[in-house]
DNA sequence: AATGGAGGCAACCGCGAGCTG
DNA sequence: GCAGCTCGCGGTTGCCTCCAT
């Protein structure tokens, strides 16, 4: 199959969004939607290549976007949830409300993964398609989880106490199950839902449907916009 | 104050999946 | 069923900032 191809160089601009572009794109979008995201910069008049502004958009303009630190649940919900799956990080953005993939694979390449012992993180990116021949998800959970936890010292410094390693190591993982059970019925359950504004001052969200309704989200940069003078 | 290295993050690239005609 | 296309994902890169010397 041939591919088309996504930037064809000419006259398109790459590297760091500038302000104007951003006001353009958000703009665009709160107008007329996405919809086609290789025909939208050609028709909001932006000198870039479809993909760029879906990345834009998704990982920085959109207003559910949560920006600033992870606090330390979503740090463990990330550490949970990749024990899990991997490299699969539009699936744990997908249980991190107002986090992006993108930001959550940055986080861990640059935070998280400091924490763990690189000999012993092992764990290989999942295929997207389910292999029938595979063992299920659920059935591997043991396999997976152990590693990475077990190394992670720091993690559960609080939850071990024995210094021998056999023990250490069971403990550890009753440390786990029991420590991220409450965890796990949120983490899976599809009603992860907050709504308004939060005490923190981010955005609420309900989890499992779009999280701002598009009334919302274009007041929102509605304000935005007249905030900062960029529209009339 | 200058400089070089390390770390952090935004953005790009290439691939696979899914949709449509 | 096939070809062409778009979209979304994960890996990677490169720039910018910070910090140590």
């Amino acid at each position: 199959m041939v591919r088309a191809p996504c930037c064809e160089a000419m006259g398109l601009k790459k590297g760091p969004w500038t302000h104007e572009e951003d006001n353009i794109l958000v703009s665009y979008i709160l107008t007329n939607g996405h919809g086609n995201w290789r025909a939208l910069p050609k028709k909001a008049g932006l000198l870039r290549c479809g993909k760029s502004c879906r990345l834009r958009w998704t990982n920085y303009l959109r207003p559910d976007v949560k920006r600033g630190d992870f606090s330390k649940e979503e740090e463990e919900t990330i550490i949970y949830m990749h024990a899990m799956l991997g490299n699969r990080w539009s699936a744990i953005a997908a249980k991190l409300p107002g986090r992006t993939d993108n930001e959550i694979k940055n986080f861990w390449h640059t935070h998280l993964k400091k924490r763990l012992n690189p000999n012993q993180f092992i764990k290989k990116t999942k295929p997207r398609t389910a292999n029938p021949d595979e063992p299920k998800e659920e059935d591997k959970f043991e396999d997976q989880i152990s590693p990475v936890f077990i190394q992670n010292e720091s993690y559960f410094s609080e939850n071990i106490t024995e210094s021998n390693s056999v023990d250490m190591k069971q403990n550890s993982i009753d440390s786990f199950e029991e420590y991220f059970h409450d965890f796990d019925e949120i983490l899976w359950s599809e009603e992860f839902t907050v709504t308004g504004e939060e005490e923190d001052g981010s955005i609420g969200l309900n989890f499992g449907k779009p999280s701002l309704s598009n009334e919302d989200s274009i007041s929102f940069w509605l304000n935005l916009l007249a905030e900062s003078g960029n529209l009339e």
